[in-house]
Formats: C-alpha cells, sequence, structure tokens
DNA sequence: CAAACAATTGAACATATAATCAAATGATAA
DNA sequence: TTATCATTTGATTATATGTTCAATTGTTTG
C-alpha cells in the first residue's frame, strides 16, 4: 500500500499526489514577490548596519556616513533601496534629513536571524 | 543647552557624541556578514517557494522541479545555495534524495516578514 | 555489466547590484 | 544673492547572481 510513500517518480519524474497537494498550499506568487524582494533589501551588509545604527537613535545621512565609515553618497543610495522597502522613513531638519526605522518588526527580523546564524 | 540635539554637523560633517554612541552599540561585524548572508539567500523568489514547499512537506529534487515548474538543474543550483546557508538538510532513499527544511526559524522568519509586507 | 533514472556540476551568458565620482538640488546663513 | 553645507542623483565600472545547457556522478534494475 502507499505507492506515494515511495521514491517513484513515476512517467513525468513526479511524484504527483504530493506535488498537487504542495502546489496547493504555496504562498501565493505576489507574496513570494514581495518576501524575496524584503529579503533582498535586507541581504546587504551596508544595510544591516544602517538599520543597526538607527535601530539604536534617528540620524542623519553624514552622521549615518560617519558610524559606517563610508561616503554620503552610498549611504544615500542604500537609503533610498530601504525608503523603497518602507524599511526607513525621515523627515527633515534645516539642512538635515534625519533617518528612523519605518517599521520596528526589522528588530524581530534581526533577532529571529540572528538566533538562525547563531545556532549553526 | 544640549547643542548636540541640533543638526550641527560640526566640522567633520558629523554630530560626534551620537556618532560615538551608536558605534559602540553597533552589531558586531561578523554577525552583521552572517546576516546579510541570510537574508541575501532567502532573497530569491524561487528559493522562497523551494522554502515554502517544504514547510509543507519533504520532496525530492524531481517534484521540487515539478511543484515550481523549474528545471532539475535549476532547482539543484538554488538547493545548493540553501544547503550552504543551512536552511535545507537532504537524506538519501535510493535514487532520490529528498530535502526538507533544516531550520524552522524559517517559518517565523516568513510570517514576519510578511507582516512587514502585508502592512505596507 | 549496461541501461535508465535522479541529481549534481561547471561553463557560459545575460542581468542585477554596490560603490565611486562628478554634477545637481535644497536649505540656510552671510 | 552668493556662498556653504547636506543630501540626492545619474553615469560608470567592477562584481555577483540565476538560469540554461551539456556533461558527469551516483543509484537501482534488467
Amino acid at each position: 500500500m502507499e505507492k506515494d510513500s515511495f521514491a517513484v517518480c513515476s512517467e513525468l519524474c513526479v511524484h504527483s499526489s504530493t506535488v498537487e497537494h504542495v502546489k496547493g498550499e504555496m504562498l501565493a506568487e505576489n507574496e513570494i514577490t514581495r518576501l524575496a524582494e524584503t529579503f533582498k533589501v535586507l541581504g546587504d551588509p551596508t544595510r544591516i548596519k544602517i538599520l543597526s545604527a538607527l535601530s539604536e537613535e534617528e540620524l542623519c545621512v553624514c552622521d549615518l556616513s560617519a558610524v559606517l565609515d563610508m561616503s554620503v553618497s552610498a549611504i544615500s543610495h542604500q537609503l533610498r533601496v530601504l525608503k523603497g522597502a518602507r524599511l526607513v522613513k525621515y523627515r527633515r531638519e534645516g539642512k538635515n534629513i534625519f533617518y528612523s526605522l519605518d517599521d520596528e518588526h526589522v528588530i524581530s527580523l534581526f533577532r529571529l536571524a540572528l538566533e538562525h546564524v547563531r545556532h549553526n
């Protein structure tokens, strides 16, 4: 019984009932896209540093530049990406523009991902 | 008082006491690297789909290929990446190799990140 | 052993991405 | 308004990445 429990990749090289079941349970295409986009934005050390810094306090671009020891331009380019992903927000104060976290979920994401990397 | 609370980016264009404080609180360099690496691996729709499928049940490569409607080779290349990040593990059973999640943290990460994308 | 199947590997190609540099905005102060 | 400071923008370059294709490894079965 239960031929299905064997790795009999019949005709089309697929175990059809399993495939159908899993297909039905998959995340929706647009959710997958947005999940991947979000993680991709988090998948860069410079952006992680920026978010890590902003999790401490609101900072202007030149301060971020000093904290990370990188050019203002490089920081600004990355802030643009973070803004696009709605991970940071900003406000102007005179000549300065202060950035801060737009979503505290980021901190939880860091915590979880750190558990993963520390556990391995 | 509190000149520091103003955006006076003195001499070096930095608000030094803030910068020093934030520098001290930043995540360690190696943690940042590993966090970014983990998120980068999650930052691809194909890999998200694979993980989403595996969160349902253990699957062999050809079944994953059928579920995602992609070539076995493409799937295999991505499984290699996921293996490298210790996100999936595998076991051989005859001609088939069954993959499964190596770390249930992934599911929590998905849940959190979905909250973020749905909230925006 | 040879044939068939499942999966991995490596090279190649096209695309995406991060930092740099130079130039352009935007805002304030002299 | 002119000068200066803070930030953004666009083009460029070097590098990284995902998929394809062809070839290979590993396992089972005839």
